[in-house]
DNA sequence: CTGAAAGCGCTTACAG
DNA sequence: CTGAAAGCGCTTACAG
């Protein structure tokens, strides 16, 4: 069995109350004493126990983090930065991921919070129909969405202004000259992004005088859009740009695209949204909406640090997004519907 | 304060052993008692504490994994295939992630130990420099490697054949007409996986009568290898193929390729290592090999799991490989050197 | 400068 | 069927 304190206690001939006094420096020792102890901890590789430091200190010093998949660049970045946030703070993280299953999100709370968790930094797949939210109300446990938009006012969130961000994009590819733009969205049921994104699209267009189309729903899960995309483009008047909610996706419609032999951006611009380092490989790189998924992480683990010193609530952050345009999105092919005058760029916060 | 096993002994007017043989089902109670236990633990919102539990069985029923990189959809993979089996078996799962940066590989192994993981598994830069393992053999905690090949006989690991995966890869590069075949590679520093998959390349290269060109070594976290990709290209013969150490440099290379006014695969072959979901989405599709990443950490888990139980330690598991020709893989311009007779085709496990 | 002792939230023989 | 008590590995007043 791994060495305890008491074995090292024994081997120095002192008790383990300096013992703990030497490893967290929490007094001054006799050179003699911690010459003992130290060669002490050395010999037998004691490694103080977490178990029962937070169960004696009434706290984990660990926070938890629920996303809905490690295997989205975005997410993942989202958790490193937490991560590395955290680590600086002393604190641990937990993380668990839903499959994108909502149902999965009260499971993982319930680990977490068995845990005994600090605090939580979570993206689930809607606040406003999410069943965790109002057990951490409950609980009183001190959390920040990531991603989501808040379900209520005094909702902690951080992530950027989804409507805005699409809102801005959208005009982007309306100033292309584009009348006929698709919106290919990752299911709205396990998604507020999704929806939200979809609604500064729509408002958008509306803006223009365009009746925005409806979106074309796809599963997270699928690896190919194709048959999400085939309907769009068999229809008379096919259109010209394609507004995905996701960049995944973005680079999943443009190889469904190429399947079909149009090429992008020439016959067909495609916009994601995420900002994905991938996106800026490819050749043409992908136009997209960048927001900080990495920086979402390191404030969500700031936010919940400081209600945890303050006890007080913070106030809901929306970080700056960037469009990325050029790349896959270009202007509207010659025979598409002629330009008509654009309505102005709204303002959006800028880095 | 969260309501403990003590609170809700005294509203259900019970000992707390009572309240904990209900919590863990592990004595036949009254209907009474039953009740008046579910009731209280209903109204207090009673959740057992995982520290208590495991301090006391001494068993924490967790196991901690480092990889290098959660943003590296291969090992997120993994960490999700860990994270499935390590849930149904009951377990809990710590991550760490290392940023690719060897020296951290320590502090994360401390960490988790201190966290009392029962066991682990990692993926490291490199068996062979690694510190951690010959610690991890001190300690006797089971652990097995993934990704990684092992650094001696008894070492546990779960991963593909690297270098006969990326041998019968360059065999069929070979047999597409291609002599002029480059390496483009992560670090062998910090990447074992990339040191074996050039070992198999060079293997197949020499047995072809080829002379194996000196690889060309990249920062994992640079964005763009467009400097390293440029002086391949400008010297007198140009490669016509260039295989990728991963995919996700493969993908990156396919840019940097077409930002030099080049074409994939009429120019230039590509191919990669991993099979990525990203991979089959572009057009072409990405050629690459194929290793089961996802299987991967279900593996290690499984085998995690089989050593706790029997103390026994397993022995280590090559999963299959599988290739994935054709897309940025095409036969070598006709310009090139003329074809010459071939080796035959190793054998390699097939799913 | 150091030690004895209490107690954090649990589980589990041992009794009855 | 249920309870009293010990003890898992720590930290921290309280003494001296």
């Amino acid at each position: 069995m791994a060495a305890t304190i008491k074995d090292v206690a024994e081997r120095a001939g002192c008790s383990i109350a300096t013992v703990s006094r030497f490893v967290n420096g929490t007094a001054v020792l006799t050179l003699e004493t911690r010459a003992r102890i130290e060669a002490a901890i050395h010999a037998l590789g004691y490694r103080p126990s977490e178990l029962g430091r937070s169960l004696r200190r009434q706290a984990t010093r660990t926070v938890g983090v629920i996303v809905p998949s490690l295997t989205n660049p975005v997410f993942a970045a989202s958790v490193a930065g937490l991560q590395a946030r955290a680590r600086e703070a002393g604190f641990g993280v937990l993380i668990a991921s839903t499959e994108y299953d909502p149902a999965q999100e009260m499971a993982a709370l319930d680990t977490l919070l068995g845990q005994k968790v600090e605090g939580l930094a979570l993206t689930v797949s809607d606040p406003l129909a999410s069943p965790v939210l109002p057990v951490l109300d409950a609980e009183r446990k001190p959390h920040v969405l990531m991603f989501n938009q808040a379900d209520r006012p005094g909702r902690v969130c951080v992530t950027v202004d989804n409507v805005a961000a699409a809102f801005a994009m959208t005009n982007a590819i309306l100033a292309e000259g584009h009348r006929r733009i698709a919106f290919l969205a990752g299911r709205f049921s396990t998604s507020d992004r999704s929806r939200l994104r979809y609604r500064g699209f729509a408002n958008a267009m509306a803006r223009s005088g365009l009746v925005p189309p409806s979106p074309t729903e796809v599963d997270f899960l699928i690896d190919m859009p194709d048959q999400a995309v085939a309907p769009l483009f068999e229809q008379e008047a096919a259109p010209t740009a394609l507004f995905c909610s996701n960049d995944i996706l973005a680079l999943a419609a443009i190889g469904a695209l190429q399947r079909r032999g149009m090429a992008v951006p020439a016959d067909v611009s495609i916009v994601g949204f995420d900002g994905i380092a991938l996106g800026r490989m490819v050749e043409p790189p992908l136009a997209t909406v960048h927001q900080p998924a990495r920086e979402m992480g390191e404030t969500a683990m700031e936010i919940l640090l400081a209600e945890l010193r303050e006890h007080v609530a913070e106030r809901p952050t929306f970080l700056p997004f960037e469009l990325r345009l050029g790349g896959t999105l270009a202007t509207a092919p010659a025979h598409a519907a002629p330009s008509a005058p654009l309505v102005a760029q709204p303002q959006w916060r800028q880095t």
